[in-house]
DNA sequence: AAGTGGTCTAGACCACGAA
DNA sequence: TCGTGGTCTAGACCACTTA
């Protein structure tokens, strides 16, 4: 069971444990840069990477001559990961299920194909669910998945929790990125039935592109009761500028 | 006037040229690294930063034992950095204005206090502006600055196009980092008012925290129009992971 | 076996901020 | 002036893929 882990990766994790312990409290400077990597027996450039890796994810902010300093990371959550819908619900406590899945291969629309990278009318594997949290109707689910990604699939739905984990643990996807569009529109007849909402009422539209291996490989359909779900992201700043003027 | 950018990032912008021209077609293979650095007279360690960077945006993909891959950058855009909504609107050709606006210094209620980290009461300045998108009203946007930012800015509000450049160049106030809330709702009577909308529409509700050198300096409240915008972020894979099982 | 990217070293010099 | 982080070098060895 020997650590197969990166050091900087280690480092990164000793020093957030570190933070979050309050062994470095909020404000304060970790040590210089040469100084971590005599004590850890790296070099500093081995160190610098685990740095880049807490300014990423929001725990340290760094100062040219002057430090690195503690950033108040309680109230900077990282976000700037890949989430699963079904996985963020049930950290937030919240009991989730399915209800009315419905699996069949269908050939894909011209925008559904585009975004795909396939044919216009090629098959893909459609897997529509209701998401229930807490027993009660939050959203729409529809994931559009190209049939040799994860072949046998259809047979297993009732049984998965989130479809992304069984992608990776089962059938060896790696999910590299992923990109969300959000909009919101008003509720059809037939989706406020489907979410027991009155219709008209507002939904948050999530469609994501994932991709594995530099292509796309699925497409979700998220229609979410509106101020049940909030969606939130990190992002940052372009690197490589200077504030001429 | 001389180049004051890193080599790393001149070379990065180099190859990202070159795979935009075609040079680099989709599909292809960048040159091994260590043929890069020897034709561009760097270590590989540079190259490698500026590959890095290529990843992030999502222009290639890295296969270890195998090479760098041209990804097809066209249908996978860059938008992990912190975008301004009036920004966004104009690179989509739109003509953004402005209509009804109200700068009043007021104290800030718990919830606000609480996200700029400052005492429920403080002051901040308010801005308050209806965006319009060729003459057509889109959204309602409310900055809260915290009022040492940008001090001065009142008297100026109805000239300034875009509040993050204007706190950019005039106030050398660099935005580090960005977290943006996500959700949706139905628009209250005075809201519909405002956006010349029915009573009940669907809004697109963005809450963003700006942060500079670590701390909180504004909060944007915005309440858009659903289906005249879209927002759009790409998320990317945690790194440091073994997939066991 | 050969070739690729992934990690890491032990230095060096530069740019910036504070004293 | 001094100490910090930012950039960069010229190597080295390892892990992985393909043949």
């Amino acid at each position: 069971m020997a650590e197969r882990l990166p050091q900087y990766v280690r480092i990164y994790e000793a020093l957030r444990r570190r933070i979050q312990e309050n062994e470095f409290p909020v404000g304060s400077f970790l040590p210089p840069e040469f100084e971590l990597g005599d004590k850890l027996k790296v070099s500093r450039t081995t160190v610098r990477k685990a740095v880049e890796m807490l300014i990423k994810d929001g725990f340290v902010y760094v100062r040219r001559g002057v430090g690195t300093q503690v950033l108040d990371f309680k109230a900077t959550q990282p976000l700037q990961y890949i989430t699963s819908f079904s996985e963020t619900l049930r950290e937030q406590g919240f009991e989730v299920s399915y209800r009315g899945v419905r699996v069949k291969t269908v050939s894909a629309p011209a925008k559904l194909a585009a975004d795909l990278r396939i044919g216009a009318g090629d098959k893909v594997l459609r897997i529509h669910r209701v998401a229930l949290a807490n027993g009660k109707p939050i959203a729409i689910m529809v994931n559009y998945l190209l049939p040799e990604v994860a072949v046998g699939i259809e047979g297993r739905i009732d049984r998965i929790k989130s479809l992304y984990a069984v992608l990776e643990s089962e059938y060896d996807v790696v999910i590299e990125a992923a990109i969300d569009s959000i909009s919101a529109r008003a509720a059809s007849a037939e989706e406020a039935e489907e979410l027991k909402v009155p219709e008209g009422s507002p939904l948050l539209v999530v469609r994501r592109i994932t991709y594995s291996k530099g292509s796309p490989i699925e497409r979700a359909d998220l229609d979410i009761v509106a101020g049940r779900y909030e969606y939130s992201v990190r992002t940052m700043e372009r690197p490589g500028r200077r504030g001429a003027k």
